[in-house]
DNA sequence: GTCTATACGAAGATAGAC
DNA sequence: GTCTATCTTCGTATAGAC
């Protein structure tokens, strides 16, 4: 881990070329302050990026960086998902939590979830939200299935699956607006109890 | 109902004095774009409030102006939350998912949670974020307090609380992204049996 | 309390040179 | 691909008159 930026979703992001690194950092700084709030400079200097080929990269200007960003971001911790180990339901959730717990944790608790803020964003950029309401599906979906695997209802599963991801997204702001792990702790434990009877059942 | 902005946390606003139609109209739009995106030309704008007297009613500028409105959001629905009649703790859960449900509804899925939306703007805004944290540690005790007296184990509440206030927030923001009710309507239901099954141990 | 005018800076975007 | 202007719009904030 180099610096600071690399707690969150920016690992590795400086091996890459300049393009790359913007959508990379982009991604880091909608997590942490939202679509709004991230301005092409910041995206510049967090990813010591050359001003000049901004729009040379992404014609589109800053509607296309946080689109990208956005869709980065949601592969990034899709594939987190994909590579879990575990074996049963109950430690599946908890497992994914651990994901968004580490990332707190290791940004200070500055860095949520940049699909989130995405998808909040519709009226000013209703582009950025599509793309993170394709991802937050494609999640649910992820989750749903795992659910399955796991022996749960098939019935059950979607419904049981939008709530592990609305409670651990809903966690995060928590977590970020308290600056502490615990609401993720605490909503984790219930996720994971939860789980584990709809599973045995 | 008047305007399309009396959809959420604007009811009765015509009646009041400048000063307080503008907090009460910052409040909706900070639901609905963030505190970021809320400028005080919007608030100016949705409130039909003067321009010349925002600092001489809001000497501490926009911080001040946003920090009363995420106050005021977390007094709305407090109050809403009390005033619920249901006397289970599973019917509980469903009304406070339609307190929701209707301000989604009503809004077109523009208007999601003001008080969360300040709490994730804590590194531009700290002052509004300190509000949002006091007002999200309101809404989960008076949460938990419910559920103890409906029965449910005072060791539990606590966490159970937490996950329902996550999970709603998370749901909103989902539903937000999608414009439909769908994902909080998913949750509410597991979130209702749930409480149910736990409330009956 | 409310107005107008204005200062100041930030941010998105474009043009043209290298 | 990258640089340096530059334009424009917007947003916060202040000053001073009414």
């Amino acid at each position: 881990m180099a610096s600071h930026s690399a707690a969150s979703v920016t690992q590795g992001s400086e091996a890459r070329g300049p393009r790359e690194r913007m959508v990379i950092h982009a991604a880091d700084l909608i997590g942490r302050d939202g679509v709004a709030a991230t301005s092409i400079g910041d995206v510049i200097a967090a990813s010591s990026a050359p001003r000049g080929s901004i729009y040379h990269h992404f014609p589109g200007g800053k509607t296309q960086l946080m689109t990208e960003a956005v869709r980065y971001a949601g592969d990034f911790i899709a594939d987190r998902l994909g590579t879990l180990r575990s074996h049963t339901a109950a430690d599946a959730v908890t497992d994914i939590g651990d994901v968004w717990r580490r990332m707190l944790i290791n940004s200070d608790y500055q860095f949520g979830c940049p699909v989130l803020a995405g998808g909040l964003a519709r009226r000013t950029e209703p582009q950025v939200a599509d793309v993170a309401e394709e991802v937050l599906t494609q999640w649910t979906k992820l989750v749903a299935s795992r659910l399955v695997v796991e022996g749960v209802d098939v019935d059950r599963a979607g419904s049981l699956a939008n709530l592990i991801v609305a409670a651990i997204e809903g966690a995060v702001g928590l977590c970020q607006t308290q600056r502490s792990v615990e609401p993720l702790d605490n909503v984790i434990r219930e996720l994971a109890l939860l789980t584990q009877s709809v599973a045995t059942a």
